[in-house]
DNA sequence: ATCATGTTCTT
DNA sequence: AGAACATGA
């Protein structure tokens, strides 16, 4: 490459100059145009939530200043469409090369690849790096050569791979700037004025930008690391190591997180440091779940909206706003799940252990569609990341192989004492239970009389009695997955008679494909008839898919060179997908005004739109209007996930496709045969 | 030691 | 729920 070569740096979530293999190219091969772009409509119904784009406000201004301090700068692009934009910014700089690190959420792996052939068409070279793995998706493969599919394998291989992931890549020492003085950045607005209030309060608990991610790393290593394995179960520790807003926007490179922690862990091993070690295995461990979602998401990228066990999409989940409502506003009558979710609330973080507690709660207990609750976790969670709340929330709902059983109800009460043994998680953010002892703090429906009004508790009243019996959630979850299993059955034997034959008539199995947008549509029109004629429009793509990947070439495994592994592994990426075309947004948008389904205001997926006729504004004007004050912030906003873009990745609605691959290659999967039994008995 | 019972973990 | 592990008489 030429000396004077100018080259655009992409930056993504990737927001750090320590271990940025595409920066150090960039770097490497002459002047450089650093590029972040910002284009929430092209995430869809995933544009970021308020916390989250307060971090990356923080972020981009962390990482701006040390790009100057470096020598040059980082443009700033509002866009509706990132490759456009990168055009333009080719076009004003001058710029010949591109270059960019790996993302893998779907809605990336399709414009990633599109942003290549555009450019490449254009002349300019693009090279894409691994900087977010320790190993890229399509290099961890089983014996046969094929994806893993269930974590436990994956992660064991991981550790054992005949190389070690790359080592991390120290910060350039000077960047000389491209010639930016033709290509103006853009001023981005990342909150508006009602969200700046609350946002205020971030700041006091959070530093986002890529040195502080840094130090947040090293405070943990030296710190609560060793005990880590003896603190985790504690509701409210301060034991985590609270990386994860940082990993998220690649403020801080997983590779060097793994290697200053697997140091540790040889330290530890010399001085036989048992807990210590275990202490390392299990953090590591989260890392690796990490690591896995993102597998999960390239291998099956509609994981973030589809059960991965086919089955799954015949559930009939509960549609029920004031259900939801009321685990949203953590007055579901159980203590633990209500101050979690007051905990999200205020604060946009939850220890992992309530995530499961409450997202569980959310599945079993009242039986909301997943979907519903990752996406109110997408908008209200500090760390929000796709592929890592979708595995959380298969794992949870039981539709991976390897997760919960579906027919499992924890009791939140017996987690109470587990994870807040005595009460303190609880009357810290439930003030009105403050007074009411141990004995009764995770089960107060049992207290007497007496303890409750000594303790100024009046149940129904200031504290809700439980919003649902888990004995009467267990039966109705019994009763739901015998439904369940029939109406798979009738869908099965519809496809053996041959009526549901390749891309013929999908009225048959529309209605329980997708239970929650069907419902939530009803619920915004319920006259509409339910069987869209489009869903079938995307038929001819398939996913990215490892094997395929591997099909399409032999290649050296340890080449430095990643694009040629990249290219290969998007071959199948459909290629003339519109991103920004969601077929039933008119549909989805009834009622809303037009001025904020307008695309061009401000994400438009933080507006107050309301969950349907439960939280219809004339029925329930106090607590309708979506804002609240409450702990000094502002209530999450909760919007109704869009029909996704996931039907442009699947052909077949009927489950042939990799879910149930899945199976095929899973028939011992513990749940399958427990489910069938229990269609059988109920 | 053996067999009970209890505890923890499952992505 | 069930395995794998721990504790204890």
């Amino acid at each position: 490459m030429s000396g004077g070569a100018c080259s655009i740096v992409w930056f993504r979530r990737d927001l750090r100059v320590e271990d940025n293999p595409a920066l150090a190219a960039g770097v490497r091969a002459g002047a450089v145009v650093a590029v972040f772009i910002w284009a929430p409509e092209e995430e869809g119904h995933f544009c970021p939530g308020r916390v989250s784009r307060w971090w990356l406000k923080h972020s981009l201004a962390h990482l701006d200043s040390s790009l100057r301090s470096l020598g040059t700068c980082l443009v700033t692009k509002r866009s509706t469409d990132s490759v456009s934009s990168l055009l333009e910014v080719v076009k004003s700089t001058g710029a010949t090369q591109l270059f960019f690190n790996h993302l893998y959420d779907p809605i990336s792996l399709v414009r990633d690849h599109r942003a290549k052939e555009v450019l490449a068409a254009h002349g300019i070279a693009v090279r894409s790096f691994n900087a977010d793995l320790l190993y890229e998706p399509w290099n961890v493969n089983d014996d046969q050569g094929g994806p893993f599919t269930t974590f436990a394998a994956f992660w064991e291989k991981c550790l054992s791979m005949p190389y070690d992931p790359e080592a991390p890549l120290l910060p350039p020492k000077r960047i000389i700037s491209g010639n930016v003085s033709t290509c103006p950045s853009d001023r981005l607005v990342f909150e508006d004025e009602s969200e700046k209030g609350s946002n205020a309060l971030l700041a006091r608990a959070w530093s986002p930008g890529w040195s502080n991610a840094d130090k947040a790393l090293t405070a943990f290593i030296t710190g609560p690391l060793i005990e880590y394995s003896k603190n985790r179960r504690k509701a409210d520790s301060a034991t985590t190591s609270f990386l994860s807003p940082h990993l998220h926007f690649g403020e801080v490179s997983v590779r060097k997180v793994f290697n200053l922690v697997r140091n540790k862990q040889f330290l530890w091993a010399n001085e036989g440091n048992k807990a210590g070690e275990e202490s390392v295995n299990l953090f590591l461990k989260s890392i690796g779940l990490r690591e896995y979602s993102r597998y999960l998401s390239f291998n099956h990228p509609y994981s973030h909206e589809r059960p991965l066990l086919g089955h799954l999409k015949f559930f009939p989940w509960v549609v029920d706003g004031g259900y939801f409502k009321a685990w949203r506003q953590g007055r579901t009558g159980y203590p633990l799940v209500d101050a979690g979710m007051r905990e999200l609330w205020a604060t946009g973080w939850l220890h992992d252990r309530i995530r499961v507690v409450v997202s569980s709660f959310f599945v079993k207990v009242l039986q909301l569609p997943w979907r519903w609750g990752m996406k109110y976790f997408w908008d209200t969670l500090l760390d929000a990341d796709l592929e890592s709340d979708a595995l959380g929330w298969q794992y949870i709902s039981g539709t991976l192989p390897d997760g919960r059983e579906f027919d499992r109800i924890d009791n939140p009460q017996f987690e109470g004492y587990k994870f807040d043994p005595h009460g303190e998680y609880v009357r810290r953010w439930l003030p009105e239970l403050a007074r009411l002892p141990t004995d009764w703090i995770h089960h107060p429906w049992n207290a007497p009389e007496s303890v409750l009004q000594a303790a100024g508790i009046e149940l129904g009243s200031n504290y809700p009695l439980p919003i649902v019996g888990i004995d009467a959630a267990k039966a109705r979850l019994q009763e739901a997955l015998s439904r369940m299993w029939q109406q798979e059955a009738s869908s099965r034997a519809a496809i053996e008679n041959g009526t549901e034959e390749g891309l013929g008539d999908s009225s048959e199995s529309a209605p329980f494909a997708f239970p929650q947008d069907t419902q939530m549509e009803e619920n915004l029109e319920p006259a509409r008839n339910n069987a869209p004629a489009t869903t079938r429009r995307y038929e001819d793509q398939m996913v990215p898919s490892m094997t395929s990947s591997l099909v399409g070439g032999e290649q050296e495994e340890t080449s430095s060179d990643l694009r040629t592994f990249a290219e290969h592994s998007r071959a199948e990426v459909p290629r003339n997908v519109n991103i920004n075309q969601e077929p039933r947004r008119d549909t989805l948008n009834q009622g809303i005004p037009q001025t904020v389904r307008n695309n061009n205001t401000f994400p438009q997926f933080n507006f107050p739109m309301g969950v349907g006729n439960a939280e219809d504004s004339t029925a329930e004007s106090s607590t309708s209007s979506s804002r609240r004050e409450r702990d000094g912030g502002v209530v999450p906003v909760w919007s109704p996930p869009a029909p996704s873009y996931s039907e442009q990745f699947i052909g077949d609605e009927n489950g042939i496709g990799a879910s149930s691959s899945y199976l095929q290659r899973h028939p011992q999967s513990h749940q399958i045969v427990n489910w069938r039994h229990l269609s059988q008995t109920g």
